[in-house]
DNA sequence: CCTATCGTTAGGTCGAGCCTAATTTCAGGT
DNA sequence: ACCTGAAATTAGGCTCGACCTAACGATAGG
């Protein structure tokens, strides 16, 4: 049994007002876009986009709960026996090959519209905020399951340091990238940071 | 040669505003006092309020370049031969024996309000990314110095390593004092983990 | 004492976020 | 086919933070 018409409309009305939202802020850029402007475009009232997106910024990052997932997935889903770190190294790896676009492969308009706005630069950080949270959470229950006593305050420390070296790197290859460095040498820099640091 | 009047009348009345709004602040919640009323407080024009301090955040965290500057001040004025780790370390540690502010013992009252707050946590880690900034270019000049072909990288990873660990210990200590653990416990269990994290 | 500078003020605009009541649209049964 | 409850959507208004401008007042320096 498929989704019934109300979820497949809600679902449409949602897609149709990233869409327009994302055309206006190509266009016109984050802060002087309105959401009194996109509703209006989106031919819906401007109750519903906050409905839909109760922060301005949900707008621009839409689909953030992928991104906020990322590494906590990556660690929970690993193989048997191989560390948080080695985990995160693989999966940072096999993504800079595929040049997965949240590692720092996205357009240069969507990296122009963070820098130019500190309320998008506010909303990243927290995504990677809770980001480093998700994966924290994770690495703690996996301490206390392997001893109750554990404080998970090493496991905290651990999860930072990860999703610290992964920011840094993705930072690191926007911006070379931005400043005109050949992709190939840039990733090629990146992988040997990833290998050197993302140690077990 | 001491400070002109006219100076001397502009610090008193951007202390005095900080002060009211320190108090309202307490009295009612960051986000249930407005401008407005900070203003009338403090018997000045609600734009007199917003040239002291142009965003609300500002009036909460009032001395923020003070913690902005903390570890890039720490690290450059550390003496010849210890790492900048060791620098960081030693300058926690005893911080954590002065019960310094700033490292998690702050009042319950100001820890309740970031809280209750996403603006204040917002800015909260907008103020550590600046931290972390201002440690990235002192250890990334300090690298090109010993050596020019030195692209920085590694120095920003550590920068980020040593930032992120410090950022963890306060939010525990933080943590726990609120969760009701002595503070004595408290302040031995990360400076074990001061001790043995932050390694040269 | 004069005057240019600079802090302060009053009043207004804009837009995000929030709320409520009314209306439309769909789902599931009769 | 119809009815009813639930859910999405709408219209309109409200508050407040942020920003702007022109006028005002007090200080510093000649």
């Amino acid at each position: 049994m498929t989704q019934g018409l109300r979820e497949r409309k809600k679902q449409a009305t949602r897609a149709h007002i990233a869409a327009v939202a994302t055309q206006l802020f190509i266009e016109q850029g984050f802060e002087a876009t309105t959401i009194a402007q996109i509703a209006e475009r989106a031919e819906v009232a401007k109750m519903t986009v906050t409905n839909y997106f109760p922060l301005k910024e949900d707008l621009f990052f839409d689909r953030a709960p992928e991104i906020v997932a990322l590494l906590a997935e990556v660690v929970s889903r690993r193989t048997a026996g191989t560390t948080p770190a080695e985990a995160v190294r693989e999966a940072y790896l096999e993504g800079l090959d595929a040049r997965w676009p949240p590692l720092g492969f996205g357009s240069a308009d969507f990296v122009d519209a963070i820098a130019a706005s500190p309320a998008l630069q506010a909303r990243g950080r927290s995504m990677l905020a809770d980001q480093e949270a998700a994966l924290a959470a994770v690495l703690v229950a996996e301490a206390q399951e392997a001893d109750p006593d554990d404080d998970g305050l090493d496991a905290r420390l651990e999860a930072t340091r990860l999703a610290g070296i992964v920011r840094v790197l993705v930072a690191e290859l926007v911006g070379r990238v931005i400043a005109g460095e050949p992709e190939e040498a840039v990733v090629e820099r990146v992988r040997r940071a990833a290998r050197e640091h993302l140690g077990p």
